[in-house]
DNA sequence: TCTTAATTACGAATATTTTCGTAGATAATT
DNA sequence: AATTATCTACGAAAATATTCGTAATTAAGA
């Protein structure tokens, strides 16, 4: 298992939100994505295209061009990139200690018994370990 | 009357690293902001002051000037800017899930058992108010 | 005292991110 | 066929964030 050093930039904010709708449509024109974009505010067409484009560019999407349309998807992870924001947001908010994040996280929030549980059954795997 | 929030700006990312040192070491000169800085990486000085007189502006921070040598404080607590960070992060990065974000988070980093002990202490505490 | 060091204020240069206008091509509509 | 709409490419403006140089002042040291 190689650690992979020539990865994907992170993405800025405009990007991840535009990461996260490839995430949960799928394969997306620009124009979709911006219709989405827009039902939350206004963003002209040629910069959420231009946005595209630069992802294009920093490998964060692919594209299939084979029609005038083109295709956009996501080309990197939920989960890793996911991942990868955590550790620095962790890093530079919390000072790196993932409990205290935890611990606000599940002060501040409405959280679902169920949700609680899933939490509760992570911990348990977490200990088994450590055993 | 507004409901105008008269709400301090979010820190920027060099801004939190400052307001970091200050929560930590408590009231400091530009000076020794900076040599913090610098012993992670170099940093001019007229940078780190110049950064510090833009949060005195923004209202992060406040300073005692009534000596030639400036001493500057946090004037934003960390829990309130650590809560109004993670709101945004969680929305940006997990759809507002913190569910997912604990999740991964426990399940990024080496967490002790007395850590854990701590988190279920929490859960339980939640548990039982929401009975 | 005189020279050097440290400090602040401030403007401006750089760098990064976001937004948009324009041109040219293709498709759709009348 | 002509007009209108849609799409891409691209450069550049605008907005935001970071870095730094210079001047003026005060303090410290020789």
């Amino acid at each position: 298992m190689s650690m992979n050093k020539n990865q994907v930039p992170q993405p800025t904010e405009s990007e991840l939100e535009i990461l996260q709708l490839l995430w949960q449509n799928g394969k997306s024109t620009v124009r979709q994505i911006n219709d989405f974009l827009n039902s939350k505010r206004e963003v002209g067409y040629t910069t959420t295209l231009k946005l595209m484009q630069i992802m294009l560019e920093k490998k964060l999407v692919s594209r299939n061009d084979s029609q005038r349309t083109h295709i956009y998807t996501a080309a990197v992870s939920e989960r890793s990139t996911q991942k990868r924001l955590l550790e620095k947001f962790l890093d530079a908010t919390f000072r790196g200690s993932s409990t205290k994040l935890v611990m606000q996280a599940l002060g501040n929030h409405e959280t679902t018994q169920k949700e609680l549980d899933e939490i509760k059954e992570l911990i348990k795997k977490i200990e088994n370990k450590q055993k």
